[in-house]
DNA sequence: CGTGCCATATTGGCCCGACCAATTTCCGCG
DNA sequence: CGCGGAAATTGGTCGGGCCAATATGGCACG
């Protein structure tokens, strides 16, 4: 893993700065010259930090002064960096998240049940029912989940399916849904969905399998709501194991 | 209109040279310095635009040389620079982003029709009924609709929603939908539609709601599919009124 | 003949210092 | 108090330079 050079984290840094609301939108950042010497580096290092926030759409660079731009003119990947900047992540951003999650596997297992090659059929089947098997004793609970959703966005066959959720689920894993707060998702609820899933896309009822991924992630939805509310209220809890 | 900059235009052409597939994914980019003398420019300018390259996710850039990403690695910004690459832009990826759009704007439509606020909902109402009443001499269409995207995005309060219709929108009008290619949208199909989605929102009908959108989008992809490929086999067509 | 290894060329990372043009800031004039 | 213009500030670009990491090609060895 090659360590990352000044400019990346010179623009990570002030992208969570940014992102953290320590400057007010519209206003001016420091300029090139005094954020070179605030990090003790040249003034075209700092220029290239630049240049990637501007790309990330959190900034507006232009002659007189940088200034910053409305979250809401941002691109897409700002929300993985929204979320790790803070621990337990936010649960508003977190749900929209996996509110929009949701929505696109719904659409991707729709399209997936229609028009998947018998081979994407069956790796889809596989996985639901490793995942139906693990009910009992969860453990990359998570993972399985993420890979499964990958088939179903890959098998769905549309590429803008495959961005979104590439903007939304890098990182995603480790930092919002480590094993300590997807191991206690009630199997109850989870294992006869997985099972109507599975009959959907033997079937080839593309409603039905949208609608089960809709019950699924609803569930996942609302686990994750309270436990990270939960753990909000008792930031002294679990939830500093795996830093 | 501030006039671009040159690694903006560097990086632009770079990047549609790389999304143009002039590069094998995987394969190394010219180095920093043959860049530099090709474009007659300064390496660091050439660096600057590397920046915004890899920010964008469509080259990864390291010691020992920059590579091409796999556009499925890339970022969703990179969509609308996907589409502006042809012209006619390409029917499959029209179709995929619509297909995207589509299933947000249903989900907003749901949470806005629960959630909006008594001024967001006669925002609502009235761009619906622009709509409706310039049905017969349809101009500016595509904008009236986009403008009631933005609506329902702003009105289902979820942040992602608004992030991924501007990585989809930006631009979006101008190059896929232009007048020539919305105005023929039929009427007949698109009044009814408009006129329930107006009650389900009155009467706070949030499935009647997103369902209404849900067919007012697939009329509209349907239209844009046909037109699309008809512009295809016939390049001489209408479609160069506007260059 | 194939394979592992090492010297060398190449490449990106970063720096110094400088000039220009656009923008912003500031101040004095009306 | 408002406004116009000078001065300061800021980003854009350039030329040149050093270092460390990576890539490459050829050589010795099995």
């Amino acid at each position: 893993m090659p360590k990352p050079s000044q400019h990346t984290s010179i623009a990570a840094s002030l992208r969570d700065d940014i992102l953290r609301g320590q400057y007010r939108e519209g206003e001016r950042l420091p300029s090139e010259r005094d954020l070179a010497e605030r990090f003790g580096v040249h003034r075209s290092t700092i220029r290239e930090a630049f240049k990637r926030l501007e790309q990330l759409g959190v900034a507006d660079i232009q002659r007189g002064g940088a200034r910053v731009n409305p979250i809401e003119q941002a691109s897409l990947d700002v929300v993985e960096h929204l979320l790790a900047l803070e621990d337990p992540p936010s649960p508003e951003l977190v749900d929209q998240t996996l509110e929009t999650m949701s929505g696109l596997l719904a659409m991707s297992a729709r399209l997936a049940t229609e028009r998947a090659t018998d081979d994407q059929r069956d790796a889809l089947l596989d996985k639901i029912r490793e995942i139906a098997r693990d009910t009992e004793q969860p453990s990359r609970r998570a993972s399985r989940f993420s890979e499964l959703g990958d088939l179903f966005v890959e098998a769905s066959g549309n590429l803008v399916f495959r961005l979104v959720r590439n903007g939304l689920q890098s990182r995603y894993s480790e930092y919002v849904m480590p094993d300590h707060r997807t191991d206690r998702v009630p199997a109850a609820a989870v294992t006869p969905l997985l099972e109507s899933l599975a009959i959907a896309i033997e079937t080839g009822d593309a409603e039905a399998a949208s609608e089960a991924i809709l019950a699924l992630t609803s569930e996942l939805r609302l686990h994750m709501r309270e436990t990270l509310e939960a753990e909000r209220s008792a930031p002294t809890a679990a939830g500093g194991i795996g830093r």
